[in-house]
DNA sequence: CAGTGTATATTAGTATGTCAATATCACTCG
DNA sequence: CGAGTGATATTGACATACTAATATACACTG
């Protein structure tokens, strides 16, 4: 096999298949390929020095996942953004989220779901203060996984982050919009309702924070309007 | 290419991936592969006619559907049913569908919605009368995808029956229970709170309705021991 | 006879070859 | 100059070939 200079697919202990997919993923989400952008099989096969087989097999995963556009005969693409797409990925979000709320507050013992909230709300603090987003943003992510972790419900939240990606990519795509502090502000008030066991404000806490992104759509739009189908 | 006398396969318009698919996924959920069962790509290759290429890129979505562990080197079987599984399917499949019936209520306009709703309950008491289950359970489906396409959320029914595959696994595991009138009875229940526009009643109905399932997993492990893991 | 090493078969992973459908573009003809 | 046309290149779908890892069977050793 040509080694070449792409080394960097063949170090570690996945398939070639898992590698040339989070390749392709991370590109995608970091915009570093853009929506409607022209993927060739054979030519990333040969910028990644691996055959056709586990690229193709990466793209039909991506496509399964909404994020290639296969057309046989045609060509593959970067699945442009589509404000349908985002709104289905909303829906499940939120009623993935709602409903783990709701599990949360009636925890019999949510000492542990508390501390752990607790942690992400001072990481998140610090980072927002630092100005450092990715750091902000990963902490984000871990303080909606704590909710599902500590009901038990670990095995949900990779789900949660499948149907959630649409809406992440959304998010990538446009400058991020120094809202850290609402952001943070909106956490807090999910995990005092949370850990008060005040169900109702749990709920419209968490509506709140996951309709933010609404403007997303508009933003988004706005700034790359290459990157949207129609 | 072997055309042979399994020609089964060669005559619609798809492409043989997708037939290949089709065709093993049916014969999962319908047991005529089991649980545990080995497959062999080579095998059903011949058997079907095609290469190894269609077969093997079935197997790897039905992988992701978790419904094949695929073991490199060793081969792959038939995923056995897992509680897990099934809890996090119902998980999903109750959360989607509670958020669906909260639109439901809200809608300002539900005639057609009540309409299509109490066409599958005509439907299902004469399937019900006539002891053809085929029948009555595919109305069953009609019945709540109906929900989701009067909400104008007709694109969320395929990610609602992807997250309840797993739990559909175990119903077709059991024999079934002779218990089409029950749910009949549960989906008039659902019927009526929601055209009434009483929320917590359709929640509470949809939750036992869907709850009603929970006794599948005991049954199915009593019924089919080899079947599970663990 | 028990235990171990080895040949062989089978597996999924990967690479490559072939093909039909489609797009592209230069060219011809009106 | 424009519309149609045909050669050519590119694409994804599918077939086949090869590899490395693992399981299995069996012969050999003690």
């Amino acid at each position: 096999m040509n080694v070449s200079e792409n080394l960097k697919l063949q170090i570690v202990g996945q398939s070639m298949t898992d590698r040339v997919y989070d390749a392709i993923l991370a590109m995608i989400l970091k915009l570093e390929i853009r929506p409607c952008e022209k993927l060739s099989e054979v030519q990333l096969s040969k910028k990644l020095g691996v055959s056709r087989t586990p690229v193709r097999e990466a793209f039909l995963r991506l496509e399964n996942l909404g994020l290639l556009d296969i057309v046989p005969q045609r060509g593959t693409i970067v699945a442009p953004m589509r404000a349908a797409e985002f709104r289905k990925s909303q829906f499940m979000r939120e009623a993935f989220e709602l409903a783990l709320v709701r599990r949360a507050v009636e925890l019999e013992d949510n000492t542990e779901l508390c501390k752990a909230l607790d942690r992400e709300l001072r990481l998140q603090s610090v980072h927002s203060e630092l100005k450092d987003e990715n750091a902000f943003f990963e902490s984000d992510e871990a303080f909606h996984a704590a909710i599902a972790v500590h009901c038990g419900l670990a095995d949900i939240w990779p789900e949660v982050q499948r149907v959630k990606m649409h809406m992440d990519r959304f998010r990538y795509a446009i400058r991020s919009q120094r809202e850290t502090p609402t952001i943070l502000e909106q956490h807090r008030n999910i995990a005092e309702a949370i850990c008060k066991r005040d169900e109702a404000a749990a709920l419209s806490a968490m509506t709140l924070h996951l309709r933010r992104a609404n403007h997303l759509i508009a933003d988004a739009a706005k700034e790359h309007p290459e990157y949207f189908e129609l």
